[in-house]
DNA sequence: ATATTTTGTTTACAGATGTAAACTTTAAAT
DNA sequence: ATTTAAAGTTTACATCTGTAAACAAAATAT
């Protein structure tokens, strides 16, 4: 299987602006970041330089400054990365951790309806009960 | 502020074991994953010292083979992993990250219920759209 | 044309993580 | 009592991550 290049912490912020803005050179992304944090421009250097190299940025080198792009969508990113976390999980707790964040986030009226709408389709087919797999041997 | 311990994905699985057991003996930790791997015990008990370290769990010392028991509540822990991961993302796109998360994963009746619940709850005064602010200087 | 500033690349270094062998201590078997 | 097996501790080593300085190349200002 392809090996999954994750994004670190510090890669997720600059990734965010890079996506924001649809496109940004590093001037802009050093600006933003150095209002936010207290990161030295050479740190930030260092994350654009990891993400191309994981293939999450390519830099348009026509001319300079380069302009750098983002070579991943967001939402797959996003996908991908909660997806992750989420296979730590024992299948039992998930519910309970979705409700948790459903607590813990800002959601808009339209994503409520949306996330309401899918927990309906889904109620369909949902079990009773979730079984907990924490000590099987199957993968997952 | 003090520094958030956080669990990698090999001690998560380690975890996930004396959660589930309540507590194990080193043995019964690597048998299970030793099934679910191909780590070596090896690693497995590196594993398990690094959870000491981490103050995630802790042996019962008082005879052999140790006991060792969780430190941390698993649901406090899948709160803090989860809201961790979700620190990193555009508030924007939370709602739409839930969804995609609700879709994915395995809920039993009982916790969709709960969700809707928990949704129609903050129905009550989530706004109209939630504003990006992956440029802002604000924290978070 | 030269000095200076900006932008991009290389090098650096400590701590975390995946992965495990080697070693030590204790318990069990003969 | 010894040998052996099991459990626990130390050491190891490559890669990733946070963090940044030093250096090189290009663009801008003088």
């Amino acid at each position: 299987m392809t090996e999954i290049e994750t994004m670190s912490k510090a890669e997720w912020q600059v990734m965010r602006i890079i996506w924001t803005l649809g496109q940004a050179t590093s001037k802009e992304v050093i600006d933003i970041l150095e209002r936010k944090t207290d990161w030295k421009s050479a740190t930030i250097k260092t994350l654009i330089i990891r993400l191309q190299k994981k293939n999450f940025l390519k830099a348009e080198e026509t001319k300079r400054p380069y302009v750098y792009k983002p070579l991943i969508d967001e939402d797959l990113a996003i996908h991908q990365s909660v997806n992750n976390l989420f296979d730590n999980l024992c299948c039992m707790r998930k519910g309970q951790a979705i409700k948790d964040l459903v607590q813990n986030s800002e959601i808009s009226q339209s994503d409520i309806s949306s996330i309401v709408e899918a927990l309906n389709a889904k109620a369909k087919t949902a079990p009773e009960e979730v079984e907990c797999n924490c000590l099987e041997a199957n993968l997952s």
